[in-house]
RNA sequence: GCGCCCGUAGCUCAGUGGACAGAGCGGCGGACUUCUAAUCCGCGGGUCGGAGGUUCGAAUCCUCCCGGGCGCACCA
């Protein structure tokens, strides 16, 4: 097992019959780990607390690597482990290599990640770069947990806002103005200078910006595309005629109205072509369908799920993630985002200001359910005081000692006492599997920056005080070294951050 | 009116039942004959929006209230 704290974990669940979670505490007189879960079994038991506490400890007493257990306050059971399970944990480590704390899916699945997916009327939007970023992170942190995942991007390419869009850039063309109603801004005169139907153009813009921003989606798909199959989707939903349009019951399955898919003029609706897309995807043979939509979208959760269930899925079939939308000021002025009126910020403009890895940590590292406020004039100042720069630093710094130490072989036998220093930096290193698995299980990839963020503060610290090359403990330094190179490469990939080997 | 999300330090935010609530930035003061000072150490700073409730224990769960964001189309 590659995880030495669940293995530990599950040696006290043992003992305790039920299952177990370790945490670290915050005070350093408490242990290495601590248990609340005599408290939790007291009442069960129906005795004192600090009775069940001492009767679990005298078993934990006797487990391997374990070097003492306290029962503390009203019933906490604090244990400490020995220097010898701490250098067994890094060997953990090593072993694991760049697959240390990952596979936490119990049960696998094959899931796609609908992302991004804005119209190609223009560039992609910061707005739009928060989608693809956290969408993304969520991906990469499904795909570590053992998940097959797909990334897809659909896009609207017909309809009204699109002829819009078109008729725009055939008046610049023409050397006129766009219409009132129109696209406005410096882009359409580049589309103009092209060829042919702007929106293949436009689109190759949008994926060279994301691949800059390093997400790569695995498919395309057109609206216009299931908008032709929604005759054949509608004998599979729970559909009725009214008003000369036809209906999807999905208040029957949890929607708070019916919806139509087809106008009485016989054209479909965007939720008409939803519904071909999603049988599609289904047909496809997908367990999970992600969709990552902004906070403005969140009424649609509920019709997507009943087309799941309509379709013969659980709901959960289709989950969508909601995240907050992203909000510009302008030196403290709220600026209104509009694309048709060409006042926004684009996604290329903010990376030649802050850089891809600076703006990636800024999108990530909040969680989705808070609105992020950006203000462009700060934005490049902020940049520098980026944790993210922090972190890298760590892992430049250990390239720079593992350079210096020109191949000296790494080991994890002890010559010695650890010092507290590294006891720290080897727990938290160990803290990655659980830490990989609730961003994963939550949705949630927001912790893993600020985990490393805590990765990099240990080993600053342990850097400041001790020097690895030449010492007493150099091979299990060396060895402590790549092990934490190993897990902060680990969290940056994770959030599409790259982790530099000088700095 | 109905629905979703959010109110934690001067600012930006972590913290989805456990031991005195944390980090970064900003402020003040210290540390480079050294494997990178993009670092480290110290100081200051909070009625966790408010009121009830559940619990041995609540920033965290429930109810109500206040404040903010977003949404309620035969638009996409």
């Amino acid at each position: 097992m590659g995880d030495p704290v669940a293995r530990l974990a599950s040696d006290v669940g043992a003992l305790a019959g039920v299952h177990v979670e370790l945490e670290r505490p915050a005070d350093a007189a408490h242990g290495d780990y601590a248990t609340s879960v005599a408290l939790r079994l007291a009442g069960e038991w129906r005795r004192q607390p600090r009775e069940v506490a001492g009767e679990i400890a005298d078993g934990v007493r006797g487990l391997d690597g374990v070097a003492g257990v306290e029962v503390a306050g009203p019933g906490f059971l604090n244990v400490t482990v020995a220097d010898d399970w701490l250098a067994v944990g890094v060997a953990a480590i090593l072993d694991a290599g760049s697959s240390f704390g990952g596979g936490s899916a119990r049960a696998p699945e094959r899931v796609q990640v609908e992302m991004v997916s804005a119209n190609p009327t223009g560039p992609i939007t910061v707005a739009a770069a928060r989608n693809g970023a956290y969408g993304d992170s969520v991906a990469r942190v499904l795909a570590f947990a053992g998940h097959t995942v797909e990334r897809e991007y659909y896009y609207n390419d017909a309809g009204a806002q699109m002829e819009r869009f078109r008729e725009s850039v055939a008046a610049v063309r023409r050397g006129e103005e766009p219409p009132e109603d129109g696209y406005h801004g410096a882009y359409l005169a580049e589309l103009a200078a092209l060829d042919g139907d702007p929106v293949p153009h436009m689109l190759a813009r949008i994926e060279a910006s994301l691949e800059r921003f390093r997400i790569h989606f695995d498919t395309w798909e057109r609206q216009s595309e299931f908008e032709a199959e929604v005759g054949e989707a509608l004998p599979l939903l729970d559909t009725y005629e009214a008003d000369g349009a036809t209906w999807a019951r999905t208040t029957a399955y949890g929607d708070d109205k019916d919806r139509v898919l087809v106008r009485s003029n016989g054209e479909p609706t965007y939720f008409g072509a939803d519904a071909a897309y999603i049988r599609r995807k289904l047909a496809g043979g997908f367990d999970r369908l992600v969709y990552v939509l902004g906070a403005d979208h969140h009424g649609y959760v509920s019709r997507l799920q009943a087309l799941a269930e309509m379709l013969g899925r659980p709901r959960e079939a289709v989950e969508v993630l909601i995240y907050q939308l992203v909000h510009l000021t302008r030196g403290g002025e709220a600026t209104k985002m509009s694309k048709r009126r060409g006042d926004v910020v684009f996604l290329d403009d903010f990376l030649d200001e802050i850089g891809v890895d600076a703006a990636r940590w800024h999108l990530v590292s909040r969680g989705h359910d808070q609105a992020i406020e950006i203000d462009v004039d700060l934005a490049a100042e902020k940049a520098n005081t980026n944790p993210v720069y922090y972190v890298q630093y760590a892992h430049a710094r250990i390239a720079g000692i593992l350079r210096h130490a020109e191949g000296a072989d790494p080991g994890t036998v002890l010559r010695g006492d650890l010092a507290d220093e590294e006891r720290d930096l080897v727990k938290r290193l160990l803290e990655l599997p659980e830490v990989a698995a609730v961003a994963a299980e939550r949705r949630a990839p927001h912790g893993v920056p600020t985990y490393a963020i805590r990765v990099a503060d240990d080993f600053h610290r342990f850097y400041h005080h001790h020097k690895v090359v030449g010492s007493e403990q150099q091979a299990f330094r060396l060895a402590l070294c790549t092990a934490t190179k190993v897990v902060i490469a680990r969290c940056l990939d994770l959030i599409g951050v790259e982790a530099p080997e000088r700095m």
